[in-house]
RNA sequence: GGACAGGUGGGAGAGUGGUUAAAUCCAGCAGACUGUAAAUCUGCCGUCCAUCGGGCUACGGUGGUUCGAAUCCACCCCUGUCCA
């Protein structure tokens, strides 16, 4: 089985995947819809340059700063690289903190793309409006979907505008086929994660994030990219252009990324993953321990996952 | 020593007699979410019991005015700025 290396920022994913893939003969597909763009590297976390000469990674630093890369773009970036790293004979290591990708991968997901032509359309309706077609529509997505929240409506009647067919008809039909994921969650106490993602955000700004952004600016990347909307790239921008002081922002990069810590955990919560504690152990240890698990698994038939 | 300004819940910060357990923001906590997901959206957030709801304690301290005070008065303590 494939094994997913994921878990809160802050937890070691990075070291861990490559611990793994170092005994196991693996390459690397990334999960974090962030590490995808590329120029922007230090506040991604993305695998350093000397990690990626070693081993093998994909779907890593490949799309412009201004595109849109979706969870249906990275299940068919990640099957094509499954099968790639397959035929070359390696074992293929999910790893990455979006929760929503790997979800995606493992249970499958309905093949409706975005549109941003049809996108900017439904932008213009009222939310009132697009409830309103949504109701008359398909009652039964409706009557189930999150009023409140404009994002979820608008891609209700996007599907619709696309498939012409009901959203709960259209997404059930041509539906990708998840695939067998084992999935691996890194986890320590809050307070000791906090504490290494504050430490963390010192040591990009360290390492000279503020740099970074600024060079992405001049190579002519629009601050509205898709990209500059992860956490540390907004707030830097805020810094940049005077808004907040350094303190500030620095601020604000670590209370934004406990909460994305903690959403990371919500997300595996309810769903089945082996729940690895981290505290106190180094990536070799750790990825020995996955390695024991997948091993075991593959040989008895009966299913051991623990919930978070 | 003198003159102002101010002390509000974990933090910032509204509120100048009742509808205020006290706006708002932040932090914290609990969630939703199948193509923007590091996004978007929701709930809780003094404390105790509790189903609606109810009790208790709260706006530096102590006293007072009042049917009623975070809000008015007196004194005291503390903080900031300015003058000596």
């Amino acid at each position: 089985m494939i094994p997913a290396v994921t878990g809160p920022t802050g937890a070691g994913k990075t070291s861990v995947a490559a611990a793994l893939a170092e005994i196991t003969n693996g390459a690397i597909i990334n999960a974090d819809s962030q590490s995808v763009y590329k120029y922007f590297n230090i506040g991604t976390s993305k695998p350093p340059a000397a990690m990626r000469k070693t081993i093998t990674h994909y779907l890593v630093d490949f799309i412009n700063p201004g595109e849109q890369f979706s969870a249906g773009d990275f299940v068919l970036g990640a099957r094509r690289a499954i099968k790639k790293i397959r035929k070359n004979g390696k074992l293929p290591i999910i790893c990455g903190g979006t929760g929503l990708y790997i979800s995606a991968l493992k249970d499958g997901i309905s093949p409706i793309p975005a549109s941003s032509e049809i996108r900017d359309k439904i932008a213009k309706m009222t939310t009132a409006v697009q409830l309103e077609t949504l109701k008359k529509t398909d009652p039964e997505m409706y009557a189930s979907i999150d009023k409140r929240n404009p994002r979820r409506v608008a891609r209700a009647l996007e599907i619709f505008r696309i498939t012409g067919l009901p959203p709960t008809k259209a997404l059930k039909k041509n539906f990708i086929e998840g695939i067998p994921l084992k999935v691996f969650f890194l986890s320590m106490p809050r307070t000791e994660l906090y504490r290494k993602i504050d430490e963390r955000v010192e040591q990009m700004l360290e390492k000279g994030l503020v740099r970074e952004v600024r060079r992405i600016l001049e190579k002519g990347v629009a601050p509205g990219a898709s990209a500059f909307s992860s956490i540390g790239y907004k707030e830097i921008l805020e810094h940049i252009k005077g808004n907040v002081s350094l303190r500030e922002a620095s601020e604000k990069i670590k209370f934004r990324t406990h909460l994305l810590a903690r959403k990371q955990e919500i997300w595996w919560r309810k769903k089945r993953a082996v729940k690895i504690n981290v505290l106190g152990k180094n990536p070799m240890a750790i990825s020995a321990e996955i390695v024991k698990i997948l091993y075991n698994n593959e040989l008895s038939s009966g299913e051991k996952q623990e919930d978070i």
